[in-house]
DNA sequence: TCCAATAGGGTCACAGTGACCTTATCAGGA
DNA sequence: TCCTGATAAGGTCACTGTGACCCTATTGGA
C-alpha cells in the first residue's frame, strides 16, 4: 500500500530500468549465446548479454526487440521469438547505482557473427556449456540470470512448439530432433519422436521439398505448423529419470 | 549495445520501479483476489492491486512480500507461496509518469478480511469471476495482470503441487480436489483424482488425524509433502479438449 | 428415519509411450 | 567401384497412465 499522493521526484528512490536479451541461437549441434566483452569498469573484460536503457517512448518488450536487431543485424522479418524471462533487481548488482533488468530470451536460427565495429566492445557467440562451466566470467548476475534462461528454454521445448524457432524456414525432422538433443543434452529415439512430433497438430506441415546433399535417404522437408503448444508435453528423460521434485 | 561509460543521472530516463501482488486465495470454493479502493487520482474510486515502490534497501522480492504482510496482517511465520508474474512496462501505463511494475502472485489459505484503517483506503477480496466480469473496474492495466496472473495459477496447478498453498496445514483430498474444481472451474473426477495425488510421490503425506463434523465417512487427513513438482503434470480437462495450440 | 454427500476401494478399455527391429537410400572414403 | 556409416521411414510389442465407470460404507442434517 502507501499509495503515493503524487509524484515528486523526491519520493520515489533513484533508479534505471534496463533489458537485457539472451539471445541464444545452435550452431554446431550446440546451443550458443550471444555475449559483449564489456570495455569499461566495472567488470572491464568480462563477458556480458547484451543490454541497455528503456527509452521514454518504449516498453520493455520494444526495448528488448531493438537490441536484438542491434546486436544481431537481422531484419524486422526474420521470425525471431522473443519472451520476457523475469525482472532482477537485487540492490547492488549493479555497483555504480541502483539497476532494474527485465531479462529477455530470444531463440533465433543460426546467425552470423556479430558485425563488428557497430560499436566499440567485441561481441561474439558462446556456447553455453564453456560459458557455465567457469571457462569465461560473467559479468554482474549474469551467470545467474543465464542459467535461468537456459532452464526456461529447456522448458519451452516440453511444452510448446518453439524448437522450430532454433531451425531455418524449412527444416527435416532430424534437424528438429537435433535442437532437442542440443537443448536438452539427450537424444531422443528417432522413430518415436517423429511419431511423437507428427501427432501434434500443427507442430510442423511438409513441404514439397526434400533434402538433397546430405549421406542417407531424401528427408521430407517441414515447415513450422500454426501450433503453439504441444499437448500432451513432451518430457525431458532426465526430468523422467528423477521422478523426485527436486527442482524450482 | 550503447553500454553506458558513466550513470549520470541526466542519461537514464526518470522512471519509478514498483512491485504490484495478486494475493489470491479460495473462499467458498471461488478464487478470490485482494484489491484495495483507490483514494486518489487517477482512477479514483476504482479498484487496484496492492503494491508499492520497491525501496532502496531491497529487491523486488522483499518489497513483494513487505506489501503481502502490510496488506494480509499474515505473520512471517504462515507459509506464503510468492512468485514473481512478469514486469509491466507500457510507456504510459501510469499517466503521472514512468512506472515500471514487478508483478507478484501470491498463493495463500483463506485469510481474515484486511484489517481496515491500517491505511485511508478499503480494501477487500473480491471474487475473480466477478472482476474478470466486468463487474468492477480495475484502474491501470490492472485488468490485463489479473487475467494473467489468473492465467500463471491455472498453468502451476498443473506442474506444480502449489495447489497445497491454498489450504491450511492438513486437508482431505476431497479439499484438495476443490481447489482444482475452483482454480479450473471444472470438477475433475473423484476417485481419478485420489489415484493421481497418491500417485506423486511428496505430494502428500498422510498425517494421524481424520476430519470429523462433515456428512460422510471419516476423511483421512494430510499435509503437504516435500514434492514440488508433479511428474507427469496433471492436465486440465478444457485444455484437453481444444487440442489446437491457440494460446499465447 | 431417511437422504444427500462423499471417502475409499475397485474394474475395464484405450491411448500414449519406450524399446526395439527392419529396410532403403545416399555421400564419401578406401 | 564397392563398401560403410548415417539416417529416413515404416513397423511391432509390451507396459503404463488415464478416463469413465461401478459399488459400498459412513456420517450429519433434514
Amino acid at each position: 500500500m502507501e499509495e503515493p499522493t503524487e509524484y515528486d521526484p523526491r519520493d520515489y528512490p533513484p533508479v534505471a530500468v534496463t533489458v537485457d536479451v539472451v539471445i541464444a541461437t545452435l550452431r554446431g549441434g550446440r546451443v550458443h549465446v550471444l555475449l559483449v566483452e564489456r570495455g569499461e569498469q566495472p567488470f572491464r573484460g568480462a563477458w556480458a548479454l547484451p543490454g541497455g536503457f528503456v527509452q521514454p517512448d518504449e516498453d520493455a518488450d520494444a526495448a528488448a526487440r531493438r537490441e536484438l536487431v542491434e546486436e544481431t543485424g537481422i531484419g524486422l522479418a526474420t521470425p525471431v521469438h522473443l519472451e520476457q524471462l523475469r525482472t532482477y533487481s537485487a540492490p547492488q548488482r549493479d555497483p555504480r547505482m541502483r539497476v532494474v533488468s527485465v531479462v529477455y530470451v530470444a531463440l533465433a536460427p543460426d546467425l552470423p557473427d556479430p558485425v563488428a565495429g557497430s560499436d566499440a566492445v567485441a561481441a561474439r557467440w558462446w556456447a553455453v556449456d564453456d560459458v557455465t562451466d567457469g571457462e569465461i566470467d560473467l559479468a554482474f548476475d549474469h551467470a545467474q540470470i543465464l542459467s535461468d534462461a537456459v532452464e526456461r528454454i529447456r522448458s519451452r521445448l516440453e511444452y510448446t512448439t518453439l524448437a522450430t524457432s532454433f531451425l531455418p524456414r524449412v527444416f527435416t525432422l532430424g534437424e528438429l530432433r537435433a535442437v532437442y538433443a542440443a537443448v536438452w543434452g539427450e537424444a531422443l529415439d528417432l522413430q518415436n519422436f517423429r511419431r511423437k512430433v507428427l501427432a501434434v497438430p500443427g507442430f510442423v506441415e511438409p513441404v514439397d521439398e526434400v533434402r538433397v546433399g546430405v549421406p542417407g535417404p531424401r528427408a521430407q522437408l517441414y515447415r513450422a505448423g500454426g501450433a503453439a503448444e504441444i499437448v500432451p508435453p513432451f518430457r525431458r528423460p532426465s526430468r523422467i529419470v528423477r521422478g523426485e521434485g527436486s527442482e524450482r
